[in-house]
DNA sequence: AATATTGTTCGCAAATATACGAACAATATT
DNA sequence: AATATTGTTCGTATATTTGCGAACAATATT
């Protein structure tokens, strides 16, 4: 219990910012997701690109492939469905039960 | 679009925390949710457990009632649902389509 | 071999987040 | 009125996050 709360924790966190949800939604709509693509897409300095797509490296959330001198980056599909699980049972779970504190 | 990704951020950044994640889970099991039931459960000070609970308040996820001289607090319903949906949403839009770049 | 292309890493600055004790505010109780 | 109970707010210290330019690394191209 302590395990996923911290679990989801850190997903939430990789979330937790604007350009990351970019991002993804970047990386599921392309075809090629090269770091140049999501570059040109964004109005940020491509070190914070990098940095951002790190974190979501770091939190499992996607993938990183070279195909030098390029590096194409992909969705974790695994860890996607993962993070999708956990959320959906964590929404589910936390609804405001009868018996529990809600009006 | 822009717009739901900012909120979507602003939710997930309020869930990036273990503590605020196990705050939730708590109030979702417990009839009285007063600040003291809360403060009780967690091993930290309670300005630190006043201030998560700010920013869960903050981010529109709980909402607090004075019923003097404690504070009753509640998950808010109506966003709670608007978050579901939002990541929900999200996970699924995001989630590898054919034609995306995932393998 | 020299140069160009593509990203990452480093070092820095500024802003936020986290955590705490102490002081405070507001009502309840004696 | 004085005191106790319940939480919030303030001030502070430390750590993390965010963002950038410049330097760097690795392969591709000339």
């Amino acid at each position: 219990m302590n395990e996923n709360n911290e679990q989801i924790a850190r997903f939430a966190k990789a979330l937790g910012h604007p350009t990351r949800i970019a991002i993804l939604r970047f990386l599921a709509n392309r075809t090629t997701c090269y770091f140049g693509d999501i570059f040109d897409e964004l109005p940020i300095a491509k070190a914070t690109v990098s940095q951002h797509l790190k974190e979501l490296k770091d939190a499992g959330l996607i993938q990183g492939e070279i195909e030098a001198p390029k590096v194409k980056y992909c969705i974790n599909r695994e860890n996607w469905n993962v993070a999708k699980s956990l959320f959906a049972e964590f929404f589910d779970d936390c609804a405001c039960k009868k018996g529990g504190c809600c009006k």
